[in-house]
DNA sequence: AATGCAGTTGCAAATCGTTTGCAGAAAGAT
DNA sequence: ATCTTTCTGCAAACGATTTGCAACTGCATT
């Protein structure tokens, strides 16, 4: 349904389209997520909103996280049980790998271990709806 | 190192070996998390503890599997952002597939998927320290 | 069995991340 | 320009978890 392949999603004309209310604080909050190529938390996507907009709130952060996410336009992530961390829903689907001693993110993707888990499910008589996998580790040292 | 094939693992012979004290709260908890079938989360572990041991505090039990987590007793699991949820590490290591429609907890491994997350790591430049993959779905409409 | 002390507890208060009630502000249709 | 409805900031509420503290208790010692 939704345009995966675009390097840079219309969030806007996504919210029209379902009827929300284009504010100034949305267009920041939206501008952001664009541009973000990590994952930032609500704290930190307030901090960077604020630097352009000086009046938004955290609320207004939480608030506009919520509605992106039940519209499909971000996914929120929680790695190692730390507060909600948000990245847009453009590119295909991936799955992280978390450095522990950074704490960097890295987007990875496989089809064969995608394919496994479905197979796995389909086993257990389940259908995947949705799934998770996090890779926790450190750089290996380079010999 | 520790005896991972244990039916029921000796967690007081792993607590006193750490230098720690063996409470009657800590018994309790002990018994308790031995016992359980299921990932209860530290509200439920509480109640659980406390048709044992009218005089057990969440403190105790929010400490202990603390403890216990980095002893390496037990696991902790906070699925979709939910409260932590715990279970004990005695048996094999597993991933989990969560029903959507009950909130039950089913119990899955893949020699083959973890294969495939230790290349994946590798081809990064990483080692895997730990994983977390978690399935959400619901049950297959039996035709 | 009594003693001593560090480790442990229950309680209440504090903390963290997140949500919510409310009155005022501002989109967007008319 | 006006009206209706949605949205906002603020502060207070919230749920999960942690912490400070004074009282208590394992347990090693006599």
């Amino acid at each position: 349904m939704t345009d995966a392949t675009n390097r840079k999603p219309d969030y806007e004309r996504d919210l029209r389209r379902a009827g929300v209310r284009i504010t100034r604080q949305r267009k920041v909050l939206l501008e952001i997520l664009a541009e973000a190529g990590d994952h930032p938390d609500a704290m930190e996507i307030f901090r960077r909103a604020s630097t352009i907009d000086r009046t938004i709130s955290l609320s207004t952060v939480y608030r506009t996280m919520k509605l992106l996410e039940t519209m499909g336009a971000i996914h929120r992530h929680a790695f190692e049980g730390g507060p909600a961390r948000f990245e847009h829903a453009s590119g295909r689907h991936h799955d992280h790998l978390i450095d522990l001693d950074t704490g960097d993110v890295i987007e990875f993707r496989s089809d064969r271990i995608e394919r496994l888990q479905d197979e796995i499910a389909h086993e257990l008589g389940y259908e995947i709806v949705h799934h998770r996998l996090e890779l926790y580790g450190r750089k290996r040292r380079r010999r």
